[in-house]
DNA sequence: CGATCACGC
DNA sequence: GCGTGATCG
């Protein structure tokens, strides 16, 4: 039973170890774990915090007030009242004193209301456990207490129980995780990125962004007016009323009442996302309609609708979560709101843009970009000299591989030369598909492999790089970045063929999203010390992949921007070397 | 709550 | 390839 158990956690079968663990007689018989705890007050524990290398953290909390301080020097979780903390700030502000956490980042941001800064936290339970399995999806207190110390937690404790729970866990976590990290030489990546730049993101989320309310109130009332005419126009053209949100209410218009031809399937019925509608464009006028009426409603349900709900109305800033144990490569995430998916391609989205300004009028907005940074990575980690050339030369990445693969010069590269180009360059650090190509360009398979070919025919070391990154793979069963983070890929042990496909491409992808976000979130973190060590107030406020967003006083620009670029730059010495992009405005539409 | 769709990198 | 979120049924 017992290794059945470790399998499946091997496998990261989440829910049958769930279910196994609910049925092993021995979890039944077991006494559930119980966590003591006693209720102290400061001068009760203030010796044994004086004398103490290190305490376990944490807080209860309603929303972000702090309601009761958890310490744990071992056994029992000291619970103190909220009005201790005046007392035990000195203690919580002592970069020598070691904190341990559960989640470190909510208690960071817990404690800026109170004016604490949380220094020396050496230790982050969520933030080991991501870094071991980035692929789970959480990482809760009975996953964890089960899988590294044998504890029988049981799941959905009252938020008090729980906060004794983490705070237990916080301290006799730490033991085993930092071993498994050792193991899997994952001590780098975790002492010098992850916990770094955990407290910088506190600092981001806590400033926020400003946003102009009122201008998405009268762009809601506009986009409203303009989606009304299309609703009627798409009625008229239909013959009748119907919900036109509804994917299967639109495919019966028009594919059985309006007898189109559909393009492609679904689980459920015929598709009618964008790709389709685009092919139907000539065969009837309601496509037209259709196409414009999605773009607009998206825009105002998800971005002009939803975010002036979401400002705080005390600092009347919109504050996201920046969520670090999410992603399987090492990315970011941001959500409540999500600030990496603002619209930018079209028009209509770029007004979102320019509803997010700074604090004060006279600041600005200055954004830095990393120029092509996953491509550059490709060509460090593989060596290309023709990738990496082209890099050094200052060229249009895209336009050089069009000339590359069609065997054109520079200046005859064609507009669709360099779209072509550019897509493969993209399917090339997704881990490209021919399927996958093939439909992003409307061209079909054949063809699309004839491209991937001639491109490794002018890159070969990339070709031989992806080689030996899917057969390394498929030897450890799984990949490492720049910064030796990891993913595990037991996709490749399949016996489906199609999901051992997904995890080959996933094994490249991995690799140079993985890196640029290692490089990245370095860059943050030696962004965020440089701008106190010169003494700067402008502050980063959001991250988007491969671009950093600050909020600039404006007799600040010239230093902000050259101490922007020169921390970005020298985040990581790649060859090619790192090149980023500057440039600012009164919003983020006219800082792009 | 899963499926579909659409926004970003 | 990697995400978050709105909407439907």
């Amino acid at each position: 039973m017992k290794k059945a158990s470790e399998a499946f956690s091997e496998l990261e079968f989440n829910t049958l170890l769930e279910r196994l663990k609910k049925l092993t007689p021995e979890a039944e018989k077991e006494a559930h774990f119980e966590p003591s705890y006693k209720e102290s007050s400061f001068e009760q524990i203030s010796t044994e915090l004086k004398k103490a290398k290190k305490v376990a953290l944490n807080f209860i909390r309603e929303s972000d007030e702090i309601n009761s301080i958890l310490l744990s020097f071992g056994d029992s979780v000291h619970v103190l009242e909220a009005a201790e903390l005046e007392k035990i700030k000195p203690y919580l502000e002592d970069k020598k004193l070691k904190k341990l956490t559960f989640d470190s980042k909510p208690l960071i941001f817990a404690l800026r209301f109170d004016e604490i800064r949380l220094a020396g936290v050496s230790f982050d339970v969520q933030l080991g456990a991501y870094l071991l399995q980035p692929t789970r999806t959480n990482y809760t207190a009975s996953d964890l207490g089960f899988r590294y110390l044998k504890l029988y937690i049981g799941e959905g404790q009252d938020s008090f129980r729980q906060a004794i729970i983490d705070c237990y866990l916080a301290y006799h976590l730490e033991e085993p995780l930092t071993k498994k990290l050792t193991e899997g030489k994952l001590e780098k990546v975790y002492n010098e990125l992850e916990l770094p730049l955990s407290p910088v993101l506190a600092a981001m989320e806590y400033r926020g962004i400003g946003i102009n309310k009122e201008e998405l109130k009268t762009y809601s009332n506009e986009l409203a007016q303009m989606i009304n005419k299309l609703e009627e126009e798409i009625y008229r053209l239909a013959g009748e009323e119907f919900n036109i949100n509804s994917p299967s209410q639109l495919s019966s218009i028009l594919f059985e009442k309006l007898k189109l031809k559909p393009v492609k399937k679904t689980k459920t019925g015929y598709s009618t996302d964008s790709t389709v509608l685009a092919k139907l464009i000539n065969e009837h006028p309601i496509i037209e309609n259709m196409i414009n009426y999605r773009e607009l409603a998206k825009i105002k349900s998800t971005y002009v609708d939803a975010l002036p709900k979401m400002v705080n109305p005390k600092t009347k800033r919109l504050h996201t979560t920046f969520n670090q144990t999410v992603t399987a490569t090492g990315r970011l995430s941001s959500s409540n709101p999500n600030l990496q998916n603002i619209p930018i391609r079209t028009d209509i989205g770029k007004r979102i843009r320019k509803a997010f300004v700074p604090a004060r009028a006279t600041d600005l907005l200055l954004v830095a970009d990393y120029s092509q940074i996953e491509l550059r990575v490709l060509a460090h980690l593989s060596k290309d000299e023709t990738l990496t050339k082209a890099f050094e030369e200052h060229k249009d990445v895209h336009q050089a591989t069009a000339a590359e693969v069609f065997g054109l010069p520079v200046n005859k590269v064609s507009e669709e030369a360099r779209r072509k180009a550019k897509a493969v360059n993209f399917g090339i650090v997704y881990g490209i598909s021919s399927f996958g190509l093939a439909q992003q360009l409307q061209i079909d398979a054949k063809e699309a492999a004839t491209y991937i070919e001639m491109y490794f025919n002018r890159y070969p070391k990339v070709k031989s790089f992806i080689d030996r990154t899917v057969s390394d793979a498929y030897k450890k069963e799984f990949v490492k970045t720049l910064y030796g983070r990891c993913r595990q890929l037991p996709e490749l042990k399949s016996n489906d063929v199609r999901i051992r496909n997904f995890g080959e491409r996933s094994a490249i992808n991995s690799v140079i999203q993985g890196s640029a976000a290692d490089i990245i979130k370095q860059a943050m973190i030696n962004v965020e010390n440089a701008l106190f060590t010169d003494d700067l107030m402008s502050r980063m406020v959001l991250q988007v992949h491969d671009e950093l967003i600050f909020e600039a006083m404006a007799l600040e620009k010239s230093a902000l921007s050259s101490l922007v670029k020169k921390q970005m730059e020298s985040a990581y010495v790649l060859h090619p070397s790192l090149e980023v992009n500057i440039s600012t405005g009164p919003n983020w539409l006219e800082a792009k």
